[in-house]
RNA sequence: CGCGGGAUGGAGCAGUCGGUAGCUCGUCGGGCUCAUAACCCGAAGGUCAGAGGUUCAAGUCCUCUUCCCGCAACCA
């Protein structure tokens, strides 16, 4: 029997840097889906590659005194080896510089040609005669000019080809409108709607101002530029030219799988393209949202951007592939943190996960020398623990298929929880004093590990070095390379009578330092500056108290705060700025009393809202019963304290 | 009037066809002791950016306003 095919991609990554979490975040989304399809026992193509051609590169390698192609190579194989780092499941990785993806280029060039879709025209754009390059209108500095040089632009024109994209205008809108499902997420769907209704203009598809391409079959001192070249390598590793029945299996994709900032290639060119050569069009484009770190965009000029190798070394592949399938909802912009990062592993991972296993795998060596006794009769906790297990898979089976991927890991993970609770619930250790509730023992302990063997298979897209890991702790006697979906469908694959494995930790909690731990302890005590500070007589280190930055500042105005008797609002100078900061002194100061004081501030602490005021920072204040006193200096504004 | 996205308890986010506002973390209180100072239970905390409208009923639909963020076609 023919099983059902799955074709999903990626775009392919422009090497003129190396990749960021971004990047990292759209190729682990595929593989988790990629991996989902084969576990259903789908045949599955996933494909990953570099879009390698273009001027940018060009000049990169000739800055560096090499050949495109040795410019190419080098950062193509970090490309790979994040990927293996990351554990990508692709199938195959298509470089645009290849040969067999040059045939697929100038074949098709050739089709649309001779259907007379391709035709010689004119280019104009802005052109930097010094920089060699073209600019359009808006990308031009804020005089008109070049925005690399600051040299004015001239307009040129340039010989190019075009294809003719205009002529497919109404079919594509047609269909877009026709399949709801074509664009998702909606939101993109009716930006392009929008777009197109705006009236599509022909696409220029050569340049003769560089030579780092596939060239035009038919004239060649043009080469294929951009899209005609990029988008086509869906069509190059399944066959296109050279296997027809692999074409036929895995074409139309069922996904390609994009960033928001492509949607529009990839649902508006691509399609006219595919109609241009007769072939069917994908099934679907997704169009995923951007990741930002801690609130601003990643940029080199911001110096923010997260380097994913550096984070799979600190904290494990796994680990981060959780922390972007779970914490960003698939097709909206999402946050990256390391702290938030940090506490999804602990809580999520080491806690309730990590926990969750170990205590279980424990219990069974403890109470049962590590056998998995058969269980016998159901109660009623029993029978809710199987229920909850079986709608899991079902919702995993049935989000997975539609690619909500966050939704179906929070199912999974309130699974993880309701087998913790069952723990609670049952007490095994109670039982395990009463001879007379050996069975009921092991019926816990059974549904303890057919519930940690089902566990393991729903995280095997997300997270699949730790699925295995747990597999093999449990000592399934199963490879777990030939687990499939199917095998947990039913309550009760765990073999009775097997051993179970030996326990190790699968995440370590991470220790938080830094940051975290000063701001939380510190919002109260602005609140109330009491002696509340329960005598904590655990010593810190000079590190620690290295962490609190202290300075000087120049209290420039001080107001109270409405409905609140003890706060005052603060406006004070650092040196450097001007911060409003909150303090529980109005007890003890008036307003008038305190312009003009220099007092210490804490600098570093998170800002706290406090009835309705943001503070950024606290006043140093000493305290002896009723008595308060602000800590005051002499000396300028911006002095460090330490 | 360029296009689009966002604004929901301290933080980060869900909220499908309009029908008692949810989740995770954090905080506070309690329970348990098999376990990675973990797990389980409970509580506090929100005028769902603002104004107006439709409706028996609006976070959810419509109009306007404010603020934040992207993109602006041959540039991933």
């Amino acid at each position: 029997m023919e099983s059902k095919s799955f074709y999903i991609t990626t775009p392919i990554y422009y090497p003129s840097a190396k990749l960021h979490i971004g990047h990292a975040y759209c190729t682990t989304i595929a593989d988790s889906v990629a991996r989902y399809h084969r576990l259903a026992g789908e045949d599955v193509f996933f494909l990953t590659g570099s879009d390698e051609h273009g001027q940018k590169i060009q000049e990169k390698a000739e800055a560096q005194g090499i050949k495109p192609i040795e410019y190419v190579d080098k950062i193509v194989a970090e490309f790979q080896k994040l990927w293996d780092m990351l554990n990508i499941s692709n199938d195959d990785f298509l470089r645009t510089s290849q040969k067999r993806h040059e045939k697929v280029v100038q074949e098709i060039f050739r089709r649309v040609y001779d259907k007379g879709d391709i035709y010689k025209g004119a280019y104009k754009g802005l052109y930097c005669t010094p920089c060699e390059s073209f600019w359009t209108e808006l990308q031009l500095d804020e005089n008109g000019c070049c925005p690399d040089c600051g040299r004015p632009v001239k307009e040129v024109a340039e010989e190019a080809y075009f294809f003719k994209m205009s002529k497919y205008a109404d079919r594509i809108l047609k269909y877009i409108e026709d399949n709801p499902d074509f664009i998702q997420p909606v939101s993109r769907r009716n930006e392009m709607i929008n777009f197109i209704k705006q009236g599509l203009d022909d696409l220029c598809i050569s340049r003769t101002s560089f030579d780092w391409g596939i060239p035009v079959p038919i004239d060649e001192k043009h080469v294929i530029y951009v899209w005609f070249d990029a988008l086509t390598n869906y069509l190059t590793p399944i066959g296109f030219l050279d296997d027809q029945e692999k074409f036929n299996k895995f074409w139309p994709a069922n996904v390609h799988l994009v960033g928001k900032e492509i949607v529009r290639f990839h649902s508006i060119i691509w399609p006219c393209i595919l109609m241009a050569l007769d072939l069917p069009l994908p099934k679907q484009i997704y169009g995923h949202g951007w990741l930002v770190v801690d609130g601003s965009k990643m940029s080199k000029s911001l110096g923010n951007v997260v380097d994913p190798v550096e984070l799979i070394n600190k904290y494990g592949a796994d680990a981060i592939r959780y922390f972007l399938l779970r914490e960003i909802n698939l097709g909206q912009d999402g946050n990256f943190s390391e702290l938030a990062l940090v506490q999804r592993i602990n809580a999520d991972l080491a806690n309730d996960l990590g926990n969750l296993l170990h205590r279980t795998l424990n219990m069974v060596g403890k109470f049962q020398k590590g056998e998995v006794l058969a269980a016998n009769g159901r109660s009623e906790v029993d029978e809710s623990l199987i229920a909850d297990a079986m709608a899991t898979v079902k919702t995993f089976d049935e989000g997975m298929a539609d690619m909500k991927i966050s939704t179906v890991i929070k199912a999974v993970w309130a699974f993880i929880s309701r087998a913790n609770k069952y723990i609670d619930e049952t007490a095994p250790w109670a039982l395990a004093k009463d001879v007379n509730k050996k069975q009921e023992l092991a019926n816990v302990m059974y549904n303890l590990v057919e519930s940690l063997r089902i566990i393991s298979v729903l995280i095997a897209p997300f997270m699949p070095t730790t699925a295995e890991r747990i597999w093999q702790q449990l000592n399934m006697p199963t490879s777990f390379a030939d687990v499939r979906l199917d095998d947990i469908k039913t309550w009760g694959g765990t073999p009775a009578g097997m051993h179970i494995g030996e326990a190790q930790q699968l995440f370590p909690r991470i220790e938080l330092e830094k940051e975290d731990a000063v701001p939380a302890a510190k919002e109260k005590k602005q609140d109330m500056p009491k002696q509340d500070n329960k005598a904590k007589d655990d010593e810190i280190t000079i590190d620690d108290f290295g962490k609190v930055k202290l300075q000087v500042v120049e209290i420039l105005e001080a107001e109270p705060v409405p409905k609140a008797d003890k706060l005052l609002k603060l406006k004070v100078n650092t040196g450097s700025e001007v911060r409003e900061v909150v303090s529980g002194i109005a007890k003890h100061y008036e307003p008038a009393q305190l312009i003009g004081k220099k007092v210490i501030l804490v600098m570093n602490l998170k800002p706290a809202k406090i009835r309705g005021v943001v503070s950024h920072g606290m006043i140093l204040a000493a305290s002896n019963g009723d008595e308060l006193e602000v800590v005051s200096v002499d000396m300028p504004a911006g002095s460090v304290v330490k």
